[in-house]
DNA sequence: TAATTGTTCGGATTCAACTCGGATATGCCT
DNA sequence: AGGCATATCCGAGTTGAATCCGAACAATTA
């Protein structure tokens, strides 16, 4: 039963814990990041870290959380200038910037994320996913004709999923062959052509 | 130090645990298998699994590794007929054949390749990638057309990460809101269209 | 069969997660 | 300001899993 922060000092306590797990994480990998050691670089005890997690576990969860917060606190403002944008420019834009946000702070946040991208349990991520997901429907919105494509749940779906992990992949690799620009261009046109083939496919029937 | 198994008796321990730890892994989740369940499970004490294991570590390495060595297995021999394949038939036939790989056994290996990242270092997935892009070249090489293709590696690098792991994350999701067939059929078109559009857009120039 | 080498076993050790009872700080009330 | 209630912090102690180790058992060789 862990305790809610009440007062100023408290709260500064628990953020210090969450930045000190990714700090940890960042340095010695899931593997070695002990509660000790969180502790220690929070300059904290033990003790006072189990006053508010009950157990490591929901200190990553914590930090987890935190991490959804700066994507999302990216992302939102973005989505209405993103959806009058080529698409291309589109993934350009987000990409970069998830990259930018991926490497703030000596890579912190991706560090987390190659390892959450795994074992963090699917509602945990889901944020994200919805977000992209509204972008998506919001984009198609914007332009009438993308009305015609079909299937926007599954190309969503590998959209959404395949872009944030290979970029993950991408920015863990530790001598990538390709560079990242190559990268978002690929994605770029990825999305562009499909877009471009599906309405020409589409553009005899109905 | 573990030593090398040299007898049939130890082989068949060594694999006895091997097999046992994908079977608790799939019961117990990473979390809670303990060398002793593995042990158990492979009906041998503790102190034979360290005979052959410097760590619990080195026990998933091995699973690892049987895993990759099946993954391989099945595509190898596919690859002459594969590279003479339509393209949507290409990604058809890998993607439901890797499905049913991943779903064998109770979802054996389904089940250890989310967790995979979390302790197999980036190099322990290379094999499959090498293979892919092994398959890659070779089908180019039957596409003489293809040739045109920019930027290969990129693509092969989008293509690969992205499909592989969007398949595992969708096979790993409880309630998918898309069929499977419409994730193979969303991908096959994504890297048709893809094709199609940069050989139109190639056309003209050179 | 005796000697050597490979294999198995399970109790002993180590170390990290987590608990608990008490010490200290904070905020509020008079 | 002084004092009380409660929030916060601490770190030695408990527990259990990973790992080690030395003795027992099996196979192989001569």
């Amino acid at each position: 039963m862990p305790r809610k922060p009440q007062q100023p000092r408290a709260h500064a306590t628990v953020g210090a814990i969450v930045e000190a797990g990714f700090i940890s994480l960042a340095r010695n990998g899931v593997e070695n990041t002990t509660t000790r050691h969180i502790a220690d670089i929070a300059g904290v005890s033990v003790g006072s870290l189990y006053e508010y997690f009950a157990n490591k576990e929901e200190v990553f969860d914590a930090m987890h959380e935190h991490m959804v917060r700066e994507v999302v606190g990216m992302v939102r403002p973005l989505i209405p200038t993103l959806v009058r944008m080529d698409i291309r420019e589109l993934v350009a834009e987000l990409l970069y910037r998830f990259r930018d946000l991926l490497e703030r702070d000596d890579g912190r946040y991706l560090r987390y994320m190659s390892y959450a991208a795994y074992f963090a349990p699917r509602d945990q991520i889901e944020p994200i996913n919805r977000l992209l997901m509204d972008l998506l429907m919001k984009y198609v919105m914007h332009h009438p004709q993308l009305v015609r494509l079909g299937n926007l749940p599954a190309m969503g779906f590998i959209m959404i999923n395949g872009g944030v992990f290979t970029v993950i992949r991408y920015l863990t690799e530790p001598n990538p062959t390709v560079t990242f620009d190559d990268l978002v261009r690929g994605l770029g046109d990825m999305v562009a052509h499909f877009v471009d083939g599906e309405l020409q496919r589409a553009g005899g029937t109905d």
